[in-house]
DNA sequence: GAATGTGAAGGTTTTCACAGCA
DNA sequence: TGCTGTGAAAACCTTCACATTC
């Protein structure tokens, strides 16, 4: 499915991104006991128009009833699956400095099937302790328990001065999947996707915004 | 400039992101005493093209010189000054739960010029703690205060049920540019730039990349 | 009647390719 | 010669509009 080797369609990164708007809206949804949902409400709710929301849902299939809209949970249920979220991930974290030790704490992961099994660090004096029920372990020893407890993701969130060092480590792992909060452009084999997220680069969108009185689009 | 009334040119939101990473770079190739930089080598740091980088920059102005390249310094003070940068920001965190509290000790924060200056909290065993040399404030004196220290910008990190009734009183305060990191869907006047961050959502991406064997595009 | 699913149109962003300048 | 700045082309994404289905 996708666009895997054999695929046809091309899929967006925006139209995956509206896809978990979509399934926190459904999450919502069901909450409210609605049983069927139209993409103009849908599309209201998030802020989008009608015909992005059905040419978003059509690329993977065919979800809604003509005249009636989609079923709520079936279509929450699909995009979960579309979206590999239908299941538990195990996730390292790697760094418990400020974000990464917010981040443990952050329930919002749990609740999506985001697990974090294990915590990593380097500094001595915070390995061994323990973090909402975790021992942190020491970084050396990063890489067999990463295969052994079988994790799938890691998110990076260390010092950029250590950061291409350490995400080397993770990588020669086997990890495919990376969610890194330093501010630093690493390097990782074509078959690694990292992903770089960076707050001050928010707040210099907003600087951006209000300093030229500029209005995005949505 | 950019897209005021009277501009001419639209400036897309992926340009404006861009300009962060051109900034980020731009500070590292001083440090490495780069006096000049083309904009192949800058493409090939931030994984861009090179008619990319200067399509951005175009858009802002005649920056470089052929046969050469672009100074780094000044066109990081250009950057600077069309980000809005090249000031200090005052910045309100509202809500010192794991990820408000997180953000109040990011020094990547402090580095870029956005200062944060007060901390509010509704929790009665929160205020008055100090939380990096910051008092943490009742949320109560949050629209009197964010006047009085003239805070610009404010840092939302709070539960998803009360979002909603707090970012109406910081509306109400005058501020314009709001960074939202509740996993909800906010309603503010449109005069006000209200950005949302996710981080589930970027692990959902990732997740979404692994399970169907999907390339992005960078 | 109501709302989906989807080609086609329209709009935006990126890349190409080259004229022009240091 | 080397690299910018930029129209034009290509690629990509969103919206329109309507045939189709319940």
């Amino acid at each position: 499915m996708a666009n895997k080797d054999t695929g046809k369609k091309k899929i967006s990164e925006s139209t995956i991104r509206r896809l978990s708007l979509y399934y926190r809206a459904l999450s919502l949804l069901e909450k409210e006991n609605y049983e069927t949902i139209a993409s103009k409400e849908l599309a209201k709710r998030e802020k989008l128009t009608p015909a992005q929301v059905r040419k978003d849902l059509s690329f993977f299939g065919s979800f809604g009833t003509r005249g009636l809209g989609y079923p709520v949970t079936e279509l929450k249920h699909r995009i979960a699956k579309i979206l590999g979220i239908d299941r538990i991930w195990n996730i390292a974290m790697v760094g418990v400095g400020n974000i990464g030790s917010a981040l443990v704490s952050y329930k919002e992961f749990q609740r999506q099937g985001f697990s974090i099994k294990l915590i990593f660090d380097n500094d001595q004096r915070k390995i061994g302790s323990n973090h909402k029920g975790l021992i942190v372990s020491d970084i050396k020893d990063m890489p067999r328990l990463l295969r052994e407890h079988n994790i799938q993701m890691v998110v990076l969130a260390v010092p950029a001065i250590v950061a291409q060092y350490i995400i080397d480590d993770v990588v020669a792992a086997g990890i495919k999947a990376i969610l890194n909060f330093a501010p630093i452009n690493l390097q990782v084999p074509d078959d690694v996707y990292l992903r770089n997220e960076n707050m001050s680069m928010e707040l210099e969108y907003l600087s951006f915004v209000i300093s030229n009185h500029y209005k995005p689009k949505n």
